[in-house]
DNA sequence: TCGAAATAGTTATACTATAACATAACAGAA
DNA sequence: TTCTGTTATGTTATAGTATAACTATTTCGA
């Protein structure tokens, strides 16, 4: 498992949005998937927020942009997204977040700051053949799995009180 | 990672429960918790489903106890189990379920059928080690962690249709 | 016994997500 | 091209999950 996020630090945040955007545009033709107006939006807010954002807070900025702003719209975007593994669904949060990764068909873990909510994703396919290891030992068998830790990023570590106190 | 419960496979459901509780009551009193009659009850409750039940699910039993059947008597009662690990919250599923894990201070993974909804736990100190060792490579402190998957058990791998069909 | 702290009761509301059905766009076959 | 099945979107309504904020009570140590 490896650092694939700069999250938790400065970057070319414009490059790694079009770099999202171009990667999923390929993948989707190459799938054969529609990747429509609705859809290549919903992943471009993602990437600009580049972090954790609420399905309501996607409604809002697809309102911005005319598309329909009932609830629907954007969970069926968001669903799309996370099916094929352009975003994640962070449960922890009831938020999603675009996929920070170059390759497809990985598996992710997030690290959640609960200082300053920033999330991270790492590579976690070594996490996700431990699982489906222990998972065989009871003989289920794993299709998806979320993998979210909380804790303390670097910066907040420095600044933030330990847990329960803060 | 071994297997530590027997949810997919028939078991002594009494003792299960009696030893749940009492289990729980020894570490509260070791910790000097105080382990009142709704936090009691609604732990006997998530141990006598033994699986995973929502928090208005479990406030229905409780009224039925003659307890207040508002959310929050549930939910603090709920948070409280989970803060010292008594049960887990499982988010995918949007539920709690009493930890089935005869130590104290542990991770957990859960593993949740997608055909008959039986949920599982494992326990995954191993998985937890390897999730601290990828946080550290980035700086982040793990202080706790949520580690789910969906698939099959065994019983419904063969009775029910692969992922998508079904 | 007094007072601080923790727990429980209560009311109201915020937030998250989906069901269900109507309409429109698309893709391949006739 | 036109038909037709399929996929996607629009729309309305509602279900389900969770917490804020305040009051009352209990507990426990000083």
């Amino acid at each position: 498992m490896t650092e694939t996020t700069a999250a938790f630090h400065p970057h070319d945040h414009g490059a790694c949005i079009a770099d999202g955007l171009s990667r999923a545009e390929d993948v989707a033709r190459r799938k054969g998937l529609r990747f429509t107006p609705v859809r290549r939006r919903t992943l471009e807010i993602l990437l600009q927020r580049h972090g954790a954002m609420g399905a309501y807070d996607v409604l809002d900025r697809l309102r911005e942009d005319g598309f329909s702003a009932q609830p629907p719209v954007a969970y069926r975007a968001l669903d799309f997204l996370v099916e094929h593994g352009f975003a994640h669904r962070i449960r922890r949060l009831n938020a999603f977040a675009a996929c920070t990764h170059p390759g497809e068909d990985h598996s992710a873990a997030f690290l959640i700051c609960r200082g300053c909510d920033a999330v991270a994703e790492l590579a976690a396919d070594p996490l996700r053949a431990a699982l489906e290891q222990g998972a065989r030992t009871v003989g289920f068998s794993v299709e998806r799995a979320n993998i979210e830790a909380l804790g303390l990023c670097p910066v907040c570590q420095s600044t933030q009180a330990p847990e329960g106190i803060a």
